[in-house]
DNA sequence: ATCAAAAGTTGCCATAGGGCAACACACATC
DNA sequence: GATGTGTGTTGCCCTATGGCAACTTTTGAT
């Protein structure tokens, strides 16, 4: 999906401000099992993912890799700590598949944050649908088994599911990669 | 804490302006055990906690109560959601302890966020606070067993723990309070 | 087509935590 | 001081999930 369409989508805008917003990216296509953010790096761009999956991920005190988010085009992914306080990312963002991105550095972002007052707008839209999807997903540890979590995923997200290895989605629905393939077993055995 | 040294401790801004935006909102004094925000329910103001401890709670498929946030003051409580897109809050918010308070309803943030550019910019800070916060949360139940969280919790927010009932804290923590007794004896019993 | 590496599965046993029921304790009210 | 309600503890057993090791399947590179 195009920015501008994506922008309209989300936010009342009138097209020629969403086109305008639009012409601060520039184009790259990103290869798959590319690092977009390090850990300990300071973020220097956000992304809009036009097309492919990636994911946020770090390692727990085990040196076990937690994977914390997947993003599904189309949809903007930055580390808003390490981007917009210009400080060292703890997490690591990696495509997961081939991607073609829209990228934009802070400066840029900084400009238009001042002078177009749909961009705070729409940035506004993204740090609260952010957060809103991060306490849904909070409340869903909380409310639901593994099983259930899995279930959500599929039903919300079928993609992943089809196209991300099993070890990420574990990993991300907060269970080990054996016990997602027991769980899945049991959905296909017993339905 | 006053609000206005809550606001220029946490974002650059002169202290007349902070003066300015603490005018805009209202004393109160609430009881404990005062639900703030309902589920079902459009917020209509937000809250400033000059004193005291509230939590932020849902129920599961089961009828239990789990707490999903606790505010200790100096703090600002207010369900973004249903706050600012007006949409019936999917939570409840109650007063643990008697409070102070400052509300402001949507009309008056409304009116600051246009017409003062600090506001803005403190709303914003708010809401990257919340999300961090949240996603280290987040974090923590992944990487973290409860034990783990429990003393997490003892360590950043003390108060939490002496003065909240015990099954707030357990389902806060993502256990029964049966486990979390037995967290509690384990840790005083093999230090 | 061949082969190596990555991904996924499964048997086995270990462990964390769930949930009931009974009990202990504190404190507020009368 | 008696009583009741809310809070916290603990014995018991059960279930969900963890984690290793061995194995099969899929994928990707040459």
């Amino acid at each position: 999906m195009e920015l501008e369409d994506y922008i309209i989508q989300l936010t009342p805008i009138p097209r020629p401000k969403a086109t305008l917003i639009a012409s601060y990216f520039k184009a790259q296509t990103v290869k798959k099992g590319t690092l977009l953010v390090e850990e300990g790096k300071t973020s220097k761009q956000s992304y809009f993912l036009k097309s492919g999956i990636a994911r946020c991920f770090l390692y727990d005190h085990n040196g076990n890799e937690i994977t914390t988010r997947f993003y599904t085009a189309p949809a903007t992914l930055n580390d808003f700590q390490s981007f917009f306080k210009q400080e060292p990312s703890k997490e690591y963002y990696e495509t997961l598949t081939h991607c073609e991105t829209l990228t934009i550095d802070l400066e840029a972002v900084q400009y238009c944050f001042h002078n177009i007052p749909e961009f705070r707008e729409w940035g506004r839209m993204m740090l609260t649908m952010n957060y809103v999807a991060l306490h849904e997903r909070m409340i869903s540890f909380h409310k639901f088994d593994a099983k259930e979590r899995y279930l959500e995923l599929l039903k919300q997200k079928p993609q992943i599911i089809k196209e991300v290895p099993l070890k990420y989605v574990a990993s991300y629905l907060g269970v080990t990669k054996y016990s997602l393939s027991r769980i899945r077993k049991e959905i296909i055995t017993s339905p």
